[in-house]
RNA sequence: GCCGCCCUAGCUCAGCCCGGUAGAGCACCCGGCUGUUAACCGGGGGGUCAUGGGUUCAAAUCCCAUGGGCGGCGCCA
């Protein structure tokens, strides 16, 4: 007889006859008879140890080693039970452990320093394992628009030399005696593929040695980055939206059983996603006792202020030259803006960013001057603008951040197995 | 980078203001228990109070420094 998952269970027959294998999620033990709640990677169910009716090995034997996170397998047959949790139960007639386990560190009641640095056992617990089934399920639905699009896949370095989004942020390695960075973002590399392959991206880290203490940063971060040849920023826009969508309608029509063990309720956005401006958005968070010039990018209150005022996903365009990086077109209708937007998850905030790079050389070089960057590291970033360059746009989106928005966890570094933070790399 | 807070038993915390040689709950160990759901009942062991220095007759407690971390801001995906 073959081994059964947990979740299988549920569906058989009373008196049925099973093999199951799994983890001591918790055990309780009375006299001669003990109570077992087995955890595999599809669910909990209760196993029930009667002295008496244990054909192997003696009951006497075992007992002690049913310890919380103890592997072991097991034979029985099924019970519909209403003293059960769920109805139902395995009366165990035979069990074997597999690996003992010593007393178990994590329990409830522990705080979150105690929980970062367990984090490699904390991956056991079922809700954990719900939001990383739920961020698989987003990233598979990505590579499955990307794919349906006519997108390619590029794969880009993590060594790099350039900075993309500013020098103060980038991490120094060693490379054989050089000081190479880790890469802030696929974006420059993207750009350079696009004149083969013209519908390119990626999803691989970026890093930021930012010191943000936040609910939102991480140092390494998964980042979805997409560009296209000849395409403007009402396009990239309209692409965002498609892709947004695309991911959560997929993980709330399939991943319905982890949104409900994390209490989560989640509504497939409306569309059209809401498009603002940026002065709009400036007017609405001054209106609502944020002051804020323009010119100023949005802090944390003021994001906080958009986020919770929006139904659905908003795009905020057109920021100004002063706040974005340097590659962003200027707006022909007002230059001191930019063909750029950022968009705003409800109740959550930013999620992606993009908009329209600048394809002329001319004012490639003027804008890597105004923002004292060293033309000589962009060697090759500028020499795309010298062959057959393109009008063409893009935008990154931050994977953590769209599992945050739609796991509703309360910190990002509940999205991810092993947090990147400032003060934090172990485990 | 800035501001605030925390570090006492394996874990969560009380004790600190007003200095006088350390306490609870849970966990663990032993015993009991055939319907538990974070099982329960009885008994037991367990701490150089983060580290270093200072003040003092006396420091977990007051002061300084260092280390580790948390929360918020800035920055951004």
């Amino acid at each position: 007889m073959s081994f059964a998952r947990v979740e299988e269970v549920f569906k058989l027959n009373e008196g049925e006859r099973v093999r199951l294998r799994g983890w001591v999620y918790n055990a309780r033990v009375q006299g001669g008879l003990a109570f077992i709640d087995l955890r595999d990677s599809t669910g909990i169910v209760q196993v029930t140890i009667k002295k008496h009716e244990l054909k192997n090995p003696p009951f006497e034997s075992i007992v002690n080693e049913l310890k919380r996170e103890a592997s072991l397998s097991l034979e029985g047959y099924v019970r519909h039970d209403p003293r059960a949790p769920n109805g139902v139960e395995i009366l165990c007639e035979s069990l074997e452990i597999i690996g003992k386990s010593e007393e178990y560190p994590i329990r409830k009641g522990v705080g979150t320093k105690f929980l970062l640095d367990h984090r490699h056992l904390y991956l056991r617990r079922q809700k954990f394992q719900a939001v990383l089934k739920i961020r698989e399920k987003a990233v598979e639905a990505a590579e499955e628009w990307f794919r349906m699009n006519g997108f390619h896949l590029v794969h880009c370095p993590s060594f790099v030399i350039a900075a993309c989004e500013g020098g103060a942020t980038l991490f120094n390695v060693d490379y054989f005696g050089k000081v190479v960075h880790l890469t802030q973002s696929s974006q420059l590399y993207l750009e350079a593929a696009i004149f083969g392959l013209e519908k390119v991206y990626t999803i691989q880290p970026s890093f930021r040695a930012e010191k943000s203490k936040t609910k939102k940063h991480l140092t390494e971060f998964w980042h979805i980055e997409a560009e296209v040849a000849f395409a403007t920023h009402e396009d990239i826009m309209n692409y965002e939206e498609d892709l947004v969508s695309y991911i959560v309608n997929k993980v709330v029509d399939e991943s319905q059983k982890e949104l409900e063990l994390l209490g989560r309720q989640f509504e497939k956005p409306k569309r059209p996603f809401l498009r603002l401006t940026y002065a709009q958005a400036v007017e609405l968070v001054n209106k609502k006792g944020i002051k804020m010039n323009f010119g100023d990018d949005f802090g944390t209150d003021a994001e906080k202020l958009i986020a919770n005022s929006i139904d659905r996903p908003a795009f905020v365009m057109f920021f100004p030259v002063s706040t974005r990086a340097f590659y962003h077109m200027p707006n022909p209708e007002d230059p001191n803006l930019t063909l750029s937007s950022d968009l705003y998850a409800p109740g959550e905030g930013e999620i992606t960013s993009g908009g329209q790079r600048i394809h002329d050389l001319d004012l490639l070089l003027r804008r890597l001057k105004e923002y004292n960057l060293n033309p000589e590291d962009y060697k090759w970033y500028i020499d795309l603008r010298r062959y057959g360059s393109v009008p063409h746009a893009g935008f990154g989106l931050g994977l953590e951040r769209l599992v945050k928005w739609i796991t509703g966890v309360n910190h990002i570094r509940n999205t991810v197995p092993f947090p990147r933070t400032p003060f934090r790399v172990y485990p």
